[in-house]
RNA sequence: GCGAUCGUAGUUCAGUUGGUUAGAACGCCGGCUUGUGAUGCCGGAGGUCGCGGGUUCAAGUCCCGUCGAUCGCCCCA
């Protein structure tokens, strides 16, 4: 590489190979999951008026503070790359009258922008998917907002990964409680550690969760946002565990579990990998995979109607972490001429058996020997070969790589023949899973 | 924003106490009398050792800076 060629952007990556099918496997699975509880598709910009963002999160957290890529366009208005979805979300609720859809249920994915110091699973630009309630101020909203992230884990592959659940009460209790720990932390401010004594200041929700040994001290005794529910609050959030347990979503009471963005009011939720597993190696330091709550006073603070709203988002590139390396899927036929003059008929064989259906590639390069070599290792179930004879004749050589067996065919009989091979691996990778799951069934029967 | 480790072919890495033309594997390209593969054989291309400066007769190797990656803190998805 050249010293005049430039480079990506910090935090910036170039994703592709296993990573990128792992990626996309999981942007199609949250499509897929998605449908089943009828969430709608929508897309949004990439950059909203700074206020957006600024007055929706809360000026004093750490994203608006100092982590968005804010820039002036030409007209001098000050504009910023989102740096999450849901103030971007509530902005579009409200200036295009979505009121009318309430409760609407809201699916998207996207780049995300955070100027942050990179590391594994911490980008400059990184991608969500992201799912909202809006509108719906009811439990079963929460619980089936839950019961779908929960859902999407399983569909993914993705184990030892826990529901940690908290409630911030509404905004009575959440000040009442705020000031509560503003008063205990504030006894003994000296004690605790440099972050926490800003935290107190800026979020003293945060000090709950502090690693500082200093802090840890002080945090067995500080006063749990239980004592500071209101009974409607309690009701809420009782109603939501209910829900959870009604629809088999395992979860666990997490007291000291906030959020960092303003908006947050009752449900606050993340779910975190468990101590010592595999999901908590392959993250790092990052822990959050995905998470979210309710917002009840987000849409007021832009200036719209009392609007009830719960949402989460989850990281794609930690998601993409922990679900394993995925592959390319493999070629199914492969179009060998043997030399020049059988290239034009190769590409018109090729194009009928993609219009076909079947994943095609044609191999031109090398010798014979070097062609078949790339179509095996591509893992073409046959070889399509075309020379001078079969130009003639009209009839193709169609060679099972499997079993080596080669035939004369025409392009129909081969269409056929294709399909009754990629018929009879599908039987046998059902065969495989069925016997997969009769061991596991047996393995079930033998420890009860 | 703070602290720490690392940076050599496309990739994964080796490179002795500083010492001549910087190596391996895989990958890539070509060939093995040009109609047949899944462990074969032969040959080839590809690196100003992240970048810039310094010490030295001599730097991939030591020092400083810078950029980037990784790990922890902070924050978050």
């Amino acid at each position: 590489m050249s010293k005049n060629t430039p480079k990506a952007i910090r935090g910036t990556q170039d994703i592709f190979g296993a990573d990128a099918e792992s990626f996309a496997f999981v942007v199609e699975t949250f499509e897929r999951v998605r449908k089943l509880y009828r969430f709608r598709r929508a897309e949004f910009p990439v950059f909203e008026k700074t206020e957006v963002f600024a007055r929706s999160l809360g000026e004093t957290t750490d994203v608006v503070s100092k982590e968005m890529y804010s820039f002036e366009d030409r007209g001098g208005d000050s504009l910023t790359l989102r740096p999450e979805f849901t103030a971007g979300i509530a902005r579009a609720y409200l200036s295009n009258g979505w009121q009318q859809h309430a409760p609407l249920k809201i699916a998207t994915h996207g780049p995300l922008f955070r100027y942050e110091r990179p590391q594994k699973g911490r980008y400059r630009q990184f991608h969500q998917i992201d799912a909202e309630i809006i509108g719906a101020g009811e439990p079963q909203a929460d619980v089936e907002l839950l019961a779908m992230a929960d859902h999407l884990l399983k569909e993914l592959g993705i184990e030892g990964v826990t529901l940690h659940l908290n409630t911030l009460g509404d905004a009575a209790s959440r000040d009442a409680w705020r000031a509560g720990l503003i008063d205990y932390f504030g006894a003994v401010r000296g004690e605790l550690s440099e972050d926490s004594q800003e935290r107190l200041d800026k979020n003293p929700l945060r000090i709950l969760d502090s690693k500082d040994p200093r802090d840890k001290a002080f945090l067995a005794d500080a006063p749990k946002i239980d004592a500071f529910l209101s009974n409607e609050a309690l009701a809420f959030f009782d109603s939501v565990t209910k829900g959870l347990d009604a629809a088999g979503v395992k979860w666990k009471r997490a007291e000291a579990l906030v959020r960092g963005l303003d908006y947050y009011r009752h449900t606050a939720f993340e779910f975190i990998p468990d101590e010592g597993s595999e999901a908590a190696k392959a993250l790092g330091a990052q822990s959050t995979i995905l998470g979210g709550g309710r917002y009840d006073g987000l849409m007021e603070s832009l200036g719209g109607p009392d609007t009830p709203a719960v949402g989460w988002a989850a990281g794609i590139e930690r998601l993409t972490m922990l679900v394993g390396e995925r592959n390319q899927e493999p070629v199914e036929l492969a179009v060998i001429p043997l030399g020049k003059d059988e290239e034009l008929k190769a590409i018109e064989v090729a194009q009928s058996l993609r219009l076909s259906h079947f994943a095609t590639e044609l191999f031109v390069r090398g010798n014979m020997k070097k062609r078949f070599n790339r179509a095996d290792q591509a893992g073409a179930k046959a070889a399509i070969i075309i020379g001078a004879d079969e130009l003639a004749s009209g009839l193709l050589q169609f060679k099972d790589l499997k079993t080596g067996e080669q035939t004369a065919l025409s392009l129909d009989a081969i269409i056929e023949r294709s399909w009754d091979l990629r018929f009879a691996d599908d039987m046998e990778a059902m065969d495989d899973q069925l016997s997969e799951l009769e061991q596991e069934v047996r393995a079930l029967g033998e420890q009860d």
